[in-house]
Order: C-alpha cells, then sequence, then structure tokens
DNA sequence: CTGAAAGCGCTTACAG
DNA sequence: CTGAAAGCGCTTACAG
C-alpha cells in the first residue's frame, strides 16, 4: 500500500476518544456503556478511514487465530482422494464461516516428511488441524494430542482417541452387497478398493462379509481380489475373477474408479452389464454417472465429512466436550443401471 | 495445551543468553557473528523446549503473514468448476511452499455478498490474494487493486490492468476445430460451455470461428447453440442441431459437462460417435477418459494455472515486476475415440 | 462513562 | 560478540 494503514489510534484521534474506546465499540464489547453519540462518532471514524484492525496484533493479544488447517495427505491414492477435495473443503469452510474461522490448506506430498504440520500447529498459524489420511506410525501427531492441541481425523486411526470423522465403510459395503442379494445374486464377487493395509479397504470386506454371512451364504476367498486405486488394478481383478468356474454373476467393486477398469474389461471382452455381469461401486465419482451403464454406487457424504470435521474441531478449540469421540456418517446407496434393477 | 508455551525468552535463560541473541541464531540471521558454541547451546535449548516462535507475533513485528489466500467464486457454473480445483490447488500450494507462504482457501458461495474476501486484505490476513472466477462489477476488487494490494485474477476481467492467469481458450477452441476439420469435417457445429455473458464462451466461440475462417470455411449461426455448463443444456443443444438440414458432421462442444449431456442424447437416439458424428470437447474431466466412446477434449493445464498465479502473486508481493501483466497458458488436445481420429 | 498503562511475543536498530 | 530497549497494533484490567 502507498500510504500507512490506519490503526486505532488514527480511528481514535478521528473520533476524538481513546483507542481503549475505539477497541470497545468495534468489538461491541457487552456490558459497556458508550454513548449512542460516540458510538457512532467512532463508527463513522471507522468507516470513513477504511479501518480494519490488524489480524496479528489481534492473534497476538488475543492468542487465538480464528483458523483451522485442513492437512491433506496425498498418498498413492491422490487421484481417489482429489475426487473427494471440493466437496470436503466446502463442508469445512461452511462450517468455518459458520463460527468465524478462516482455512488453512495445506497439502502433504509424498515426497515430504510427515511432520510438515508441526510447524502450523506449534507455531500457532492455526487453532486446530483436520488431518486427512492420517498414518499411524506419525508420531508427531500423538504428541500434539497429548499436549491438548485440538485436532480432528478424517479417516481412523485404530487405537488412538484422537476425535475421528469417516463414514461407515462396513455398512455401506454391506448396503451395496444386501442390494445385490436382494435381486437375486448368490455367488457375489468383490474387488477391494485398495490393499488391506488400508482401514477403508478392511472395513468394506468386512461388510461384504456380514451380508453375505447375513444371507447365509459362506464366505469364499476365491472371489475376493484386491484393487488398488486405479483402473488398471480393477482390470486385472476382474480378469481374474472372470476365469472363476463358474466366474460370479455379479461383482462389488470397492471404488469407483477400479470399478472403471473391471467394466473396461468387461466391455472388451463383449460382456454385458447389468445382463452378463452385474457391477456396483463405491464413492459416486462425477465418472460413474456417465458411464455407459451408469455405474450403481455407495455415495460419500463428502460435504458432511467436513461440515462434520470442522465442526467438531471447533468445539474442541472452545473446550466444549464432545459426545463421542468417533463419529461414523451413513453412506447412502445409488441405484442406477450397472445393478441391473429396474430403473424408473 | 496444559503448560505455557516456552517463549523465546525461555529458550533464552536456558541457553543463558539474551532473547536478541536467540532470535539471530533462529532466524540464521546474516552477517552476525556469533560463536558456534553460542550458536549451538540456543539451538539446544530450543529443540529441548520444543520451541516454535508464535507467528501471530512474527507477523505483527514483520508487517508480513507469508500467507496468500484463494478466493474461489462458486456461482452457476459450481459443478463445472470443481472439477478444476484440487488441480488449481496444489498448484498454489506447490508455488506457495516452494516461496515459504501459507495458503487460505476461501470460497464465495452465491448467497454471500461479493466483498467478503475485503477483511482478509485489509485486515492483513493475507499478503495477496488469487482471485477464481473474477466479476465486473466488483468495486472492491478494484479499490484493493488501487491501494496496490498484491491481487492475481484467474480468469479475465476486460479493461483492468488487474494481473490475470487464464488459459488461451481462443487458441485451445482453434485446436479443437482445427482437428476436426483435418478429419475431413466441413460442416461442424458447435456447442458453447456457457452464455456469452462469460469471457470463456465468448473466446471459445471466437476459435471456433477462426479455425473455420483460416480452413476458408464461413461462420453458419445456424449452427452455433449454447450450453449452460451441464448435461441437460448439452442435451437441448444437440437436439437443435440434429433437427438441421443437413445436421452436422462433426460437433465441438465448449465443456465436457455439456457434452456428456450430448453423448447421451446421441446415444438415446442410437446414433453412433464418432461413426454418425464427430465430437470433441474441452476441460478433459476425469469422466471424458471413461465415458464410450473415451472423449477427445482439450485439456486445462490446473496445476500450471495455480501455479503460476501464486508465483506471480508472491513475485508482487515482494514488490518485483512482472514482465506481462496478463498471461495465457496453452492447452492440449488429448485425442481419443469421440473425434474417429485412429487411435493407435 | 472514558483514558493511561501494561502486556501479548517477537524483531531490530542501537549501545557497549 | 552480546544485551537493554523500543516498538509492531491491538485488548484489557485498572483508575479516575
Amino acid at each position: 500500500m502507498a500510504r500507512r494503514r490506519p490503526t486505532s489510534h488514527d480511528v481514535a484521534k478521528l473520533a476524538g476518544v481513546s483507542r481503549t474506546t475505539v477497541s470497545l465499540v468495534l468489538n461491541d464489547v457487552p456490558g459497556v456503556n458508550i454513548s449512542p453519540e460516540t458510538r457512532q462518532r467512532v463508527l463513522e471514524a471507522a468507516r470513513q478511514l477504511n479501518y480494519y484492525p490488524n489480524a496479528a496484533a489481534r492473534r497476538l493479544v488475543s492468542g487465538q487465530t480464528h483458523t483451522i488447517a485442513l492437512v491433506w495427505h496425498r498418498g498413492p491414492d491422490r487421484t481417489y482422494r482429489d475426487a473427494f477435495l471440493p466437496g470436503l473443503l466446502q463442508g469445512i469452510t461452511r462450517a468455518a464461516r459458520h463460527y468465524g474461522y478462516h482455512v488453512l490448506f495445506r497439502p502433504i506430498d509424498p515426497d515430504e516428511s510427515d511432520d510438515c504440520y508441526v510447524e502450523l500447529a506449534r507455531g500457532r498459524h492455526t487453532d486446530g488441524l483436520i488431518l486427512s489420511g492420517p498414518r499411524s506410525d506419525d508420531t508427531h501427531l500423538l504428541d500434539l494430542h497429548r499436549d491438548g492441541f485440538p485436532l480432528v481425523l478424517h479417516g481412523q486411526l485404530p487405537g488412538t482417541d484422537i476425535p475421528s470423522v469417516d463414514i461407515d465403510n462396513v455398512r455401506g459395503a454391506a448396503l451395496a452387497v444386501e442390494h445385490l442379494l436382494k435381486l437375486g445374486h448368490r455367488r457375489i464377487g468383490m474387488i477391494t478398493n485398495a490393499p488391506l493395509i488400508y482401514t477403508a479397504s478392511r472395513q468394506r470386506l468386512e461388510g461384504y462379509r456380514q451380508a453375505l454371512t447375513q444371507a447365509g451364504i459362506p464366505y469364499d476367498e476365491a472371489l475376493v481380489r484386491y484393487g488398488n486405486f486405479d483402473e488398471e488394478s480393477g482390470q486385472q481383478a476382474i480378469e481374474a475373477l472372470l476365469a472363476l468356474d463358474p466366474p460370479p454373476t455379479a461383482v462389488f467393486v470397492a471404488s469407483d474408479m477400479v470399478a472403471m477398469g473391471a467394466m473396461r474389461t468387461l466391455r472388451d471382452r463383449g460382456l454385458r452389464v447389468p445382463d452378463d455381469i452385474a457391477i456396483v461401486g463405491f464413492d459416486d465419482i462425477t465418472a460413474a454417472r456417465f458411464i455407459v451403464p451408469a455405474l450403481t454406487t455407495v455415495r460419500v457424504p463428502t460435504f458432511g465429512l467436513g461440515w462434520t470435521a470442522a465442526e467438531r474441531l471447533i468445539r474442541l478449540i472452545h473446550r466444549d466436550t464432545l459426545q463421542e469421540t468417533h463419529v461414523l456418517l451413513e453412506t447412502e446407496l445409488v441405484v442406477r443401471e450397472s445393478c441391473g434393477a429396474a430403473v424408473p
């Protein structure tokens, strides 16, 4: 800026009052009696000078930044996770705005050390942290938590009491499989979204098992193959499933991206979906609507995940107590064409 | 935190030096001679106390926040724009990290007033602003610019000297149409991405015209229809084009999302792409790869857009001069199946 | 009802 | 080579 920014001093001078009064008026401090005329004079002076209080000074004196940060791990599941970013961020920023907070976005690339977000917290750039895709070997995280720094995980870290928000993967997967069972399928294969080191993968597999058990169908390991976030893994997995004798009549693919690969292979092989084989995905990425046949899938409430995480984090910052430490959000089955259910 | 955070005072005491020395050592201030032993003692004390300088205090004294903000307009083109967010943010945060800056994310919903980002700038929460989707009626923007506040636009605002970064829409559209011409098409229709009030729409239409002119084909208004960001608008537009006598043999759809609608209608009508009618899109959204036939389209360099915007903004913050005020990034034609070119 | 003063936690001339 | 002091721009007890 060319000229010096106005300070509360300038406003005080122009209004003919002290800086104390300026602060009191501008912050609308309750329980203080200031004459309406004085109040008006201060407001007018501030407007005239186009005065905005310096955030740094405020932060210093209040000890609060009114900022929360989203730390976004970008691992091998990058493309997969990117699909959720807009919704999640939208949920976080909406909640933040509602409570008067700003949002800092901090992606962590695979080549970065895990602790690069620690400075954000310890250096008080932010009042709290949402960590998306937490690592179980992240000791800095536990240190921060131990020191009472407000933290919410997006995703799960088994065996910790750090508050977390996630979707109910088990239930979501069961939803998908139950739907296939209802359509009459008995021999249902599964392709996981990722290797089983990922919590979500294990949980979605668990949901598949539960739904089968519930229906009195024995779990058959041969019907399960492992995806790895991308199309190609879906192609390989479906090949293996097709090689079975007999092959499954339906497959639950626990990731839309992986399902895209599976469907490509089926098409290349001249197999029709859902007539020859039914498919249900998971995630509801944008492409699920557009592919032919349109993919029946399990929708992830990205906005709700973001809103809930931010809302709980701000609670923590305010030293409110959380009712429950871990929150699981419900998913929703979106029935389209690939499952073979009649679409109205 | 349970116990009081350590301050530079604590570090000084533990190391047996003054706070000045602590600051000098920790900031590695050049041109100061401090004995290696003292330096070591300070570093050790800081580590032992797990000391991180308070950001608010630093910001106050330096007058810099080392933060840039992305202001993200969420208008009627919401879904459309969301497709670009992850790439753009990734580019911005990478550049920011490279220069030691943090990134604040601030979406603006349609129900919010346009000036809600002003406080961010005037209150010095950030050293500069990237505005994505600027409005020509935004007077606050011009005020900030006049006052010398560092600003970079993502998108264009005709008739302003505010630095901007965008893609070369004209060239990108021409690329698409030239490709269709090369494949032998002479009667090429166009569906715009949005109404012509949007700069990008006008420019893509201009690229279409230029390519035709270049090939000696007269511009025929009847061959142009207007999309509106979504599938449905694509369906209506393609219907109108098909009703022509004769209909075009190829259509350039200046938005993948709109193209999805057009392709759905073509499929429903039993028309084959590209055999009966060739299609080229614009944007390269994720779904473009997965739809059948895979969509030939013009790729938008989202990462480059973000990186360039952030890099230029930081230049501005450093009071460097920019070589050129407006930067246009090149797009790239991604040839897939919908255009009818032989794919190797 | 309003003002003078202290203090938040740093950095940076300025002495010694 | 190192330290005492001022100051960044606010807010908040504390006097009057």
